[in-house]
DNA sequence: ATTATATGACACCTTAAGGTTTCATGTCAA
DNA sequence: TTGACATGAAACCTTAAGGTGTCATATAAT
């Protein structure tokens, strides 16, 4: 078993870009960020447009913002006076990297579970 | 495009566990709770072995580890004067399937950044 | 019976999260 | 140039998050 056991950071500091204050975990932790990271799937936003889809202020949206922007989950884009908004999906990829060492765990539960109802027909039919 | 656009709740209030205060994206956006799934993928341990991996108070690893059984992410049993832990990754397909919606977005830029090279060879090649 | 161990429950502390309002600044329109 | 609009920054508030230490209780060991 290569698996560590004692206690290390976990998640990289994301040195480049010199704002390890929020990663990708805690980014989508809140559900308003979630929301408007599935908002911003495929259309780029300014700010007060962004704010009209929730029920809370736009300083309060510009604050989560700032927060998917420095886990690099969102780009901003300065257009005239307005920073329009777009999403950026591949820091999630560092998610779907994390998944993946639980995924087989669910799946060998999945297979034993298809296996242990195969064997219960099986007996159904003797 | 059937998206939501407007503001809506997001994850579903768990109802059945009658303690809908934490959710998994909640409980995994916590580095510490991270390292404790990775130390309870295959072993059932109790607390105070746990919190011997830790560098903070037992109490806190306790706290901890009923954050991630209100996520379903952990169930506890008790032996004797112990209480063991140990993983449940189901609920972590929630997070997969959040992931997956994101998943074909990233997948497309990955497409069309290869289609880009391999144009880019023909003209090298040209 | 008495002592030691394992743990949960409390009370408490400090800081960060999420929110609001106000103000300053830069940009577009008249 | 003057006014309207978009946004970021700052000051502030309230509550939850993460942590600590102490105490009570249940179980194991002597």
């Amino acid at each position: 078993m290569g698996l560590p056991n004692r206690w290390q950071p976990m998640s990289k500091p994301d040195q480049a870009n010199a704002s390890p204050k929020h990663d990708v975990f805690q980014a989508i932790a809140d559900p308003t960020r979630r929301s408007l990271l599935q908002l911003l799937v495929d259309q780029e936003l300014p700010v007060t447009v962004i704010s009209g889809h929730f029920p809370i202020s736009r300083t309060a949206v510009s604050k989560h913002l700032r927060i998917l922007a420095e886990a690099g989950l969102v780009q901003e884009r300065k257009v005239g006076r307005e920073t329009r908004y777009h999403l950026v999906s591949e820091p999630l990829l560092e998610l779907k990297d994390w998944l993946s060492f639980y995924e087989r765990h669910w799946e060998n539960k999945l297979a034993m579970l298809k296996h242990y109802v195969e064997a219960d027909n099986q007996d159904d039919k003797g």
